[in-house]
DNA sequence: TTTATTTGCGCAATCGTTGTCGGTAACGTT
DNA sequence: AACGTTACCGACAACGATTGCGCAAATAAA
């Protein structure tokens, strides 16, 4: 049984393609028993229009592009998650890329996206872009929506995680439970991320009288087997932190793993917190604090923003930021300092 | 700068568009020198075939469908990652969708996909689907390669961890480790990776010369606060379980959650052992002890086989299955078990 | 009755590409 | 000189849907 077309109906009702186009669409038009007639043997042959076919013709594919950096990965899984529900619920398919975090592969996808005709990308910068050419290109075809990571070179609408709130209220509580030192892992510096949760973490030590000291934030694109050397040069300094906050999943992870291969006590010796969407978290030993970002919030937020320029056609979108809430968990890794020695 | 079609050289060189498309595409009765004025102007517009054309003509779409019950999910986001690292490899864009492990949307998806003209399928089946008509029928348009939950009613390829061998190592260690009422929670048990689990499991006990006690058994598609319940009816079992052997990332976890929350040592009150791909197992309180699916290769496996039916046009694809080895990983939750009283 | 106007529908172009067919030279063969 | 080959290229239709335009018949207004 193939799918039924509408020469199929066109031919089943002795009329032209035409007719049977505009009576689908309810056109002022059309004899309103012909359109009966139609209506019912569209039904009757399970008719659905081609979208190949919509979207060759130009008006629009119903398909958004999601360009991220990994899939595999506790925060992206959920952020498209959220995106694929409220695509799926109007009417979008979703085609997913992965940049693996390289430039090369972001353009790839555009290009790519680009020649499916999408009708929108929404998308979170790979760690290696920085600039956004390509981006302006894509944006005079489709619309985009950036999310998690954002360039403010480029017009378009934002959805975040309030990170300078999330990273503050993490400084300050581990600054509460008694520590001055706090290390700060985080990713590449030129993310609009990295920066807002630097700031945070720095506003909270200097409204705490703590000196911001630059030899304790390090920057990096950690794979699996750097944090260990990283960690051993933080513990080198004088005097060592006696903090840990990171800014991502892996290196939550990785930070832990390499405390722990250490032989750090959790929290006696350093507590620890992370900027992370693990569920199991709390499974963890120690509990691992978080700074959770509401991700599936995040993903369902951007593309309703996109949806709605998309069928409004607000092509001068605004270029709005939309922050998302992030919810500071505390659990057993910052537990009050141990001040007995 | 619009996209460059066929028109745009061929205006450009004042040539048909016929004479254009054969150029690029080498055919014979094309004169070298033509062919290379079109291929350098081709080049210098940045041309790319239009891939929306070319699937309304009716070749190919260079698209996949992925069809999987949850994406935020650990195995099976390390499965479209391996899915869409070589689909890409290999030219073809992949559009993934969701069936929230209901028949009604994995229907939808499978309608969904059929208009895309994707030219093949990878799917995992929802744990409601009990029948296969809809994807019989779908397989009359484009070939299926099924993964992880597939159905035997369905003449497909299938790739699959090897889930008896894994239950059978998780059993038996569990065996070796002084455990003997082992209770084995699982998911649906029409789902054919629950059956050969269950299998694995019962085959282990029946080799060590213990009896299989179905009450140890449990199926169910557990919510966040369905584990608990079903961890005091096991436990309040005569002689109590002293290990638990789960089948999935979520039933892992909760177990966990639950038997902590009761107090109960593990491993010294009880063992526990679970089916999983997370990845921080080892990271967990007590450090989790899994059987490991390669989940990624899993998936890089499924869409190559996907991809050679479809190229070579072997259309009578041998609906052969492929078995990928599993991994048993001996953590603290299953310590040998403690005797002193 | 003649002229407007409305109603209802079909023709044909369009989107970008490929396959079928046919045509025109230039050449070689008798 | 007449014919067949070969090399090369263009016109056209088709995929499925939308849309501007035109055309006929029916109705309304003059």
């Amino acid at each position: 049984m193939e799918a039924a077309t509408l020469k199929d109906i066109a031919r089943e009702l002795n009329i032209s393609v035409s007719t049977v186009s505009r009576a689908l669409r309810d056109s002022y038009e059309i004899n309103p028993e012909t359109k009966r007639l139609v209506m019912e043997c569209a039904t009757r042959l399970n008719y659905r229009p081609n979208p190949i076919a919509l979207s060759l013709k130009g008006s629009s594919s119903k398909a958004l592009a999601v360009v991220v950096p990994q899939i595999a990965n506790y925060y992206f899984s959920q952020a498209i998650n959220g995106i694929e529900e409220v695509a799926q619920q109007r009417g979008y398919d979703v085609i997913i890329f992965q940049t693996h975090e390289t430039y090369e592969r972001e353009v790839a996808a555009l290009r790519q996206a680009l020649a499916r005709r999408v009708d929108g990308l929404l998308i979170s910068l790979s760690s290696e872009t920085s600039t956004v050419a390509h981006l302006q290109e894509f944006q005079q075809h489709a619309p985009i929506v950036q999310f998690d990571r954002v360039s403010s070179q480029l017009a378009t609408p934002r959805v975040v995680a309030d990170n300078f709130a999330g990273a503050y209220a993490a400084t300050e509580h581990l600054i509460k439970t008694g520590r001055r030192r706090i290390a700060h892992l985080t990713i590449q510096p030129w993310l609009s991320i990295t920066q807002e949760r630097l700031a945070g973490y720095r506003a909270a030590l200097e409204q705490n009288c703590l000196a911001y000291d630059e030899t304790l934030v390090r920057f990096g694109t950690f794979g699996p087997n750097e944090v260990g050397p990283l960690v051993d040069e933080l513990l080198a300094l004088q005097p060592p932190p006696d903090a840990f906050f990171t800014a991502s999943d892996r290196l939550a992870v990785g930070c832990l793993a390499a405390l722990r291969q250490r032989r750090l006590r959790i929290p006696a010796d350093v507590s620890l917190i992370g900027f992370t969407n693990l569920t199991v978290a709390d499974m963890l030993a120690p509990a691992l604090s978080t700074v959770e970002q509401p991700a599936t919030d995040i993903g369902r937020e951007a593309v309703a923003r996109l949806l709605d320029i998309i069928e409004r056609k607000h092509r001068a979108a605004p270029p709005a930021t939309v922050t998302m809430p992030t919810a500071l968990h505390v659990r057993e890794s910052t537990s009050l300092m141990d001040l007995t020695p």
